[in-house]
DNA sequence: AATATTTAAATCGTACACGATATTTTGTTA
DNA sequence: TAACAAAATATCGTGTACGATTTAAATATT
């Protein structure tokens, strides 16, 4: 058995279980807001900032369009967001909030802390919290394109 | 605009991402073996230990039947694996390695040292990489069921 | 200006994930 | 022991992911 093989010894197990687990958790909070994860984290970067390119929306989650139009179309139809042709540059998609986006954001502000309750008993310091989110950063930065 | 929202104030976004793009960097390695990155985790299960049941692999790597049948089934059908009802009791199903699934190991034995040297001039060292493992089994153990 | 190249999204096909439900077999209990 | 509850997989439907290709519009070349 070649040592390096092992699942124990598997970096990239552990982030993909960890991220299917503690997305798996957010599900109860999301449901009642009607949003998936993946749809959550679209409507996080529209909060932020209305009115962007599908473009934008890729580079900020780092995913392609063969991902988010699909996404995007869903939550179109959903009521949450409109698509609009490009003004400017015949190419392009924006994306804009509805009306019922914009309100959904007052619900969704409770879930953050929903979540970070979840973890109250961890063993994790806020400097440990730190050094993760930095680790999980230089991971993103090795691997991005 | 709530704090607490901001994208960049997210742990499970940054894990989310990691495990995507570290999962996108094995695709090169794992694609001459004619495997996928779920094939390639069974199969380790399978090399440490053959002939285990569906809810021995399902525990190990936390997934459902729901989703590992389909994928043994589709590895069956690429003669990776054989599938068959179990003898003692019949409600279960015995997944054992067929001559292709034992000599890939041979082949995969160079993948994680591969993936390794992706990571050669990363800043995380070895101590770093401890504390990120135990973070992430952490995270993991917090949402196990 | 006509053609070629690049760019932004969309489309397509395949393979996961996962909640919900169904199926089959085993164990339990009245 | 017949009816029932529990367990182990399997099936089904929906929503991602992502490589590969296509489409349409903008830009660059000749």
């Amino acid at each position: 058995m070649h040592e390096q093989l092992k699942l124990d010894n598997q970096l990239c197990f552990r982030l993909y279980t960890a991220s299917r687990l503690v997305t798996q958790a957010y599900r109860p909070l999301l449901e009642p807001l009607g949003l998936t994860y993946p749809q959550y984290i679209v409507m996080m970067v529209l909060w932020e900032k209305d009115n962007q390119l599908v473009g934008d929306i890729s580079r900020r989650l780092m995913l392609d369009s063969n991902t988010l139009t699909p996404l995007l179309q869903r939550m179109e139809k959903e009521g949450l967001v409109i698509r609009t042709k490009g003004i400017a540059d015949g190419r392009q998609t924006l994306v804009s909030l509805t009306k019922k986006g914009h309100a959904l954001e007052e619900q969704a502000k409770e879930v953050p802390s929903c979540m970070a309750s979840l973890w109250g008993d961890t063993p994790l310091s806020p400097d440990e919290a730190n050094r993760l989110v930095s680790n999980l950063d230089n991971i993103i930065n090795i691997h991005k394109k």
